[in-house]
DNA sequence: CTGAAAGCGCTTACAG
DNA sequence: CTGAAAGCGCTTACAG
């Protein structure tokens, strides 16, 4: 059934052959360690050019026996998102496909709504050695002194969820926020009338609020640049639902000409809820993430519009891109666009994150 | 910068230790392989399920040195559409991550107009030793004769564009067509009148037809189901342009109703030429993939809707299925729906193949 | 039916 | 600065 490989004519000890040197000296060449002379090295490197050498990695990692240690720095999954759980399953599918390169991945977690978990998580994270990490950056300040160190160590970073642009990363694999949210204007605008104002609902206990999520109402302002006055603001800092509830009833009641709300990350749930127990069925709600809890609130009619982002997806595509980089040393995609996909009631159980 | 693997204690060294025998009885029995007496491969076995033996696939790979014959077998790309040479995109990016295991994948194409071009590429195909088939099995019959073949010979096989689900295949990457074809209804709905028609498009110099696009068109008949009068439909089975202009014209000076056409395939730009030589903006038209002549028309405001279902995606995980399922052994989604994508001139940008 | 030995292509102490 | 040798964990003729 199996062909066997044609000899591999072009090894180390070929070169070592041509160079009249011996493999352990080509193989301090190739991985450039000191300890060769200027000319002998020269020799070498030559030959390595003629023979146009490829590296057998899969004979490397095996004489190595070495592990190469990623870590990913995320939120933990809690209450009030399993948006972050979703994620992780992309982490494991990778993982899956190459632990047998000797790839193993630990796991660090922050909380979203303490930004001192960051630093704090990233510090333990740095106890150890690492060879890569992939993380969400929610908080600007925090990740850019976090991804500091690692430049500083020479490790690759790559982005999920929300870029940073500014910092050197290896690659950023997620939605283009702002963009996320100048389509959900955009879709909107469709369903609404022209004098119908719009409630926008960023929700954090954060009180600067949190880096993607202000992202994301930057494009949904945009596309309403020019009447900006249709856009009403609460700023829903505390997440517990009374408290929402209170400031959702609060807006709606103070200005009757609302007639849609947009809620930037996946608890939309939350509103879906009120809106349910206050009786108000004629408002369009749309959010954020296939959840559950939003999928079900979806199929009962509350939710208009999910706006998704495959995490899953980027989870795996984000290891995988440290892997090609770290392993295979084939260049790497810089950036790594998510479709923004829109989830209605009609679609929804076709979506697959 | 790299820890070293903590020593593997439960090698097949380890195994033949404990039962006594030697490493080449233990590999026969890890290989089901014939010469070992029925007593010692039941110790062997025994041994094997008390160390939970994971074998090192790497380490197997490079003492075997055998390599892993994949095979594509798709349309080639033609003058009519380069769909399928993004699809080989897909096919590249998994090779370049996959070469190093010792998998090669050979390419076969037949001609999309042509039926009787698929068992020749198949016949060409089986020549060779081939552990694995991803395919697009545009002809129901030949795909079905072929896939017999493939499975006598125990080859797996993948379907990526369209599935043919009574066919033992070991997986179906693609969109879900029919509900594609209904997706598209329920858009087109909503941006025309209740009283406008609807021109059915579905080119192919085939006579049959081609599975694939048949099946979206159930689907888009599915959704219109109680109102069927509202569609009119046009047998466009020559494929040169003005066929294709005669055709359409005719539809349209035949039915003034029609405001909105759906093409089933990626040759919606042939009509988006048509339209504007004919003058004819008022008319909605709709159809399939995100290739440069169809986004251009987007841009021009021509075609107002693109439905895509990433094809170098659909290549890349296809080849990537039967990766994990021959060389890696783990089990393997039987089917991975693509996310039906509306491309619009407002997102086209951001859009990725 | 079973085992000893060589080998896959590279890496790693260790000796000089 | 350089090389001989052992080894990574498994596979494969070959001999018995």
């Amino acid at each position: 059934m199996k062909a066997k490989q044609p000899e591999q004519p072009n090894g180390v000890k070929e070169i070592a052959r041509r160079a009249k040197v011996s493999i352990a000296t080509v193989d301090r060449v190739i991985h450039n360690r000191p300890g060769v002379s200027a000319k002998t090295r020269t020799k070498i490197e030559k030959i390595i050019q003629e023979l146009n050498y490829q590296p057998n990695i899969i004979a490397s990692r095996l004489a190595s026996r070495k592990v190469l240690n990623l870590a990913i720095l995320i939120p933990a999954k809690s209450i009030e998102t399993e948006y972050w759980e979703i994620l992780l399953a992309g982490v494991l599918q990778a993982e899956e496909e190459i632990r047998q390169m000797g790839v193993r991945i630990h796991r660090y977690f922050y909380d979203f709504n303490d930004r001192s978990s960051f630093p704090k998580a990233a510090k333990q994270l740095l106890k150890n050695e690492v060879d890569g990490v992939l993380l969400a950056p929610l908080f600007i300040e925090e990740a850019t002194d976090f991804c500091g160190q690692l430049q500083e160590k020479n490790v690759p970073f790559v982005f999920i969820n929300s870029d940073l642009p500014g910092l050197d990363s290896l690659s950023y694999v997620g939605p283009e926020l702002f963009r996320s949210g100048y389509l959900a204007a955009h879709l909107m605008s469709y369903c609404i009338g022209l004098k119908d104002k719009i409630l926008v609902v960023n929700m954090t206990k954060q009180k600067e609020g949190i880096h993607p999520l202000l992202r994301k109402e930057e494009g949904f302002r945009e596309y309403f640049g020019e009447k900006p006055s249709r856009i009403v603001k609460t700023d829903a800092l505390e997440t517990s639902d009374d408290t929402v509830e209170r400031k959702v009833a609060a807006a709606l009641a103070a200005d009757p000409a609302i007639k849609a709300i947009f809620v930037t990350s996946s608890r939309v749930h939350n509103i879906a809820r009120y809106l349910e127990t206050a009786g108000k069925n004629g408002i369009l709600l749309m959010g954020y993430d296939f959840l559950p809890e939003n999928v079900a609130w979806l199929q009962k009619g509350m939710i208009d519009f999910l706006i998704c982002q495959k995490p899953q997806e980027q989870a795996y595509r984000g290891i995988m891109t440290l892997y090609q980089h770290l392993v295979l040393g084939i260049a790497v995609e810089k950036e790594h666009f998510m479709p923004i996909d829109i989830i209605t009631r009609e679609n929804h159980m076709y979506y697959k994150n």
